[in-house]
RNA sequence: GCCGAGGUGGCAGAGGCGGUCAACGCACCCGUCUGAAAAACGGGCUAUGUCGGUUCGAUUCCGACCCUCGGCA
């Protein structure tokens, strides 16, 4: 085993975490104290006008929005604003996205640090996505919705029974799935699957964490805080603009605080929902721990987490 | 005090004219994940107020008691 000890040898943070840990302020502050840039990996940051539903930046950050990026801090966060409201976006547009971000920053000199809490984004951009070339097919996935999962499941036996009895328990039955799964098979006469490709390079994974009940409680202060400050009218405003069932799919605050204002739900029932919900959330966002090949877990309720993750940083740094 | 209604899992709540009862939803717990991933999907969890009676058998019938909610006083 050799080891590589040039300094040329690229390097890349990359953190991850469920909601309301802290990943942004943690990249914010690795990024100053390393002169780095952030790429966030986030589904939901990614467009324009979904700020204090995204939970983008804390109130008392001071932004400057780009296009595309934002400047917080003082720091640049490559990432945000780079959809408008209702276009498409892909786990594949994303590992685009971020190769082609990361060498923009390595040129600069400076340190790529990759944070989200989308753990498939990670994953694919980390580990490579087989699948990657083969594009949406909107209108085979219109015309195949109107299927149960028991027939789609059939089709895909039919088609592919090896891949159909690969398929566990949950993605037998999950349409959504099984759609995708038929969308690649129909297309891959004409197009094969690509060679999966394993970033390269030395990665350090910090991972944050804690006990459901301290996020949980943490998660439901902080959107009392962004109820009082704006949340509401920032779904109004969209409102406006967008198709409403667009909110809907997007899940979580958008999805209950336009049931609210559609007049489908009351307020307090809304709030009460999307709190179940956010816990949820994170309990899957936990799970994608394990998806990861080498990763630091931290415990962030422990009063020493930040200093022994900026020491390990640190040496990671030096090498 | 009287009359009426009712007491089902952590919450909410349904059915069952006596037969290993026990839905659905929420919460909670565990899990899946290769171009929608804050999405989509799989699994799990705990119950018939108390005490007696009738019966081969009671959550279901009867009685007493306790409690709750309405109305009358």
């Amino acid at each position: 085993m050799h080891k590589k000890t040039n300094e040329t040898s690229p390097k890349l943070i990359v953190i991850y975490g469920p909601t309301v840990t802290g990943k942004t302020n943690l990249a914010i502050k690795l990024a100053k104290r390393h002169n780095g840039e952030i790429i966030s990996a986030d589904s939901r940051q990614i467009f324009k006008n979904l700020d204090i539903g995204t939970g983008k930046v804390d109130f008392n950050s001071k932004v400057e929005k780009h296009n595309g990026y934002w400047i917080v801090n003082g720091v640049k966060i490559h990432g945000f604003d780079i959809k408008k409201p209702e276009e498409k976006y892909s786990a594949a547009e994303f590992i685009k996205f971020a190769k082609k971000t990361l060498e923009q920053i390595r040129k600069s000199k400076k340190l790529p640090i990759l944070v989200g809490g989308t753990g498939f984004y990670i994953k694919s951009f980390l580990y490579g996505l087989e699948s990657a070339g083969i594009k949406e097919n909107s209108k085979l996935r219109s015309t195949l919705s109107k299927l149960t999962a028991l027939e789609l499941y059939h089709r895909l036996a039919k088609l592919n029974a090896q891949k159909a009895q690969s398929l566990n328990e949950s993605d037998k039955k999950n349409p959504r799935r099984l759609i995708r799964a038929l969308e690649i098979e129909k297309s891959k006469p004409k197009l094969s699957t690509q060679k999966i490709e394993e970033f390269e390079g030395n990665v350090k994974v910090i991972g944050l964490t804690a006990s459901n009940e301290y996020l949980y409680k943490k998660a439901n202060k902080w959107l009392w805080a962004r109820l009082d400050n704006g949340l509401v009218s920032e779904v109004e405003k969209l409102l406006q603009t967008v198709n409403y069932r667009w909110l809907l799919s997007l899940g979580l605050e958008y999805k209950w605080l336009t049931l609210f204002k559609k007049g489908k739900i009351e307020k307090e029932q809304a709030v009460k929902r999307l709190q179940g919900e956010i816990h949820a959330f994170i309990r899957r966002q936990k799970m994608w721990f394990r998806q990861f090949k080498k990763i630091e877990i931290h415990n962030i309720s422990q009063k020493s987490a930040i200093k022994l993750i900026e020491k390990s940083i640190d040496d990671f740094i030096k090498f």
